[in-house]
DNA sequence: CTTCTTACA
DNA sequence: TGTAAGAA
């Protein structure tokens, strides 16, 4: 009942250039143009054709985007070879220890003590005064 | 017929 | 960026 329609074992969906720009809404002259400028780098066919893939024209939707935003393409460049979200977090974090619980089963004899690591000091300090 | 490259506007 | 010409 299943029409398996050409399933090659190498079968990336690819797209030629009128594909792209059909879902890019971009002519085939920005498509090649933003190729020149290593925004994008789809591959060849035998015959010169280029091919691309589905993140080719992800990439391509995010330039456009970035584009109408007022980048250059050089601005988006410097974008998406980068993971830089251009963030300058202050993440003044205190050493994000997890306070990982023991999964100690009911039963143990060896239990010395069940607390986190990070509340010894004051754990002992606690017991310390008890002890007096 | 579709796509590619080069080149001019 | 659009478009023309000639080749693939």
């Amino acid at each position: 009942m299943n029409k398996v329609k050409t399933m090659n074992p190498r079968n990336d969906s690819i797209y030629p250039i009128s594909v792209v720009m059909n879902m890019t809404n971009l002519s085939a002259r920005q498509i090649r143009y933003y190729e020149t400028h290593g925004l994008i780098k789809p591959a060849r066919s035998k015959g010169n054709q280029r091919l691309y893939t589905p993140a080719d024209v992800e990439n391509l939707l995010l330039i456009k985007s970035l584009l109408d935003k007022g980048l250059n393409l050089d601005g988006i460049k410097a974008i998406m070879n980068g993971p830089k979200p251009v963030e300058t977090a202050t993440t003044t974090a205190a050493s994000p220890t997890a306070p990982l619980f023991n999964p100690q089963r009911p039963g143990v004899p060896k239990l010395t003590s069940l607390y986190p690591v990070n509340n010894q000091e004051a754990l002992n300090d606690l017991l310390k005064h008890k002890h007096k």
